[in-house]
DNA sequence: ATATCTTATCGTATATTTGCGATATAAGAT
DNA sequence: ATCTTATATCGCAAATATACGATAAGATAT
């Protein structure tokens, strides 16, 4: 890849990409959909219900909220995660004004 | 990582990652917005538009084929892109599902 | 048939991601 | 102070992704 090249694309671009990369695995699906289901914001629970070490659980995590997709407060001696649903919002919004709009205007397409 | 993990996650999960992971790449998010805002079939128009060399452009075309995302036919001697709609309103619905959904019961957050 | 134009594929270098065990950190319990 | 419990981080190995030039393949024109 020698030099990166995705600095040359608009910044609208690059967040749309950084958002979809974050939820680029089963396993970061999987703990936005646990957190989803339970309203409470859970922690080493996430670590039981996937096939995953504790550590690899918590680079995972660690990615999600650092594209803000969850945010994470420390409880005591466990952490508390809850997905960032304005980010969500936010970004859902700008992939349906991407596609879904121009959908309506350009249904047919020519192949 | 030695061995895969993805395989022991749902179906619907690993799809959902393979649909973000499609997208997770501003080169292809630059792609698919050219493709949705033309409603002609674009092909070397795009190695124009984007800031990588042809074979790199016909990769991430490739990717977003392989992905479902796109369409493409050949079309004399040059090749013809288009959104697949269909595969678009599938996954933007599921994710929606899986996750505006929950939104309007949990939206109190704990933290 | 040859030349040209367009696109796909191959080979390769480098960067990033994924995963885990081991270890650190931090809070609470004994 | 020490032990346990929960979580984060480090270091490493292996797999993937990214990018490009070179080359192949296919269509059209000369």
């Amino acid at each position: 890849m020698a030099i990166h090249k995705k600095e040359e694309f608009t910044q609208k671009e690059q967040d749309l990409a950084a958002f979809a990369k974050a939820m680029a695995h089963p396993a970061r699906i999987a703990i936005l959909k646990v957190l989803a289901q339970k309203n409470e914001c859970i922690c080493g629970e996430i670590v039981e219900l996937l096939p995953l070490a504790q550590s690899t659980v918590s680079q995972h995590l660690k990615e999600l909220k650092t594209a803000g997709l969850i945010t994470g407060a420390i409880d005591g001696p466990r952490s508390c995660y809850c997905i960032n649903w304005k980010a969500f919002e936010k970004f859902m919004g700008e992939f349906s004004f991407l596609f879904n709009k121009l959908k309506v205007q350009n249904e047919k397409a020519c192949c």
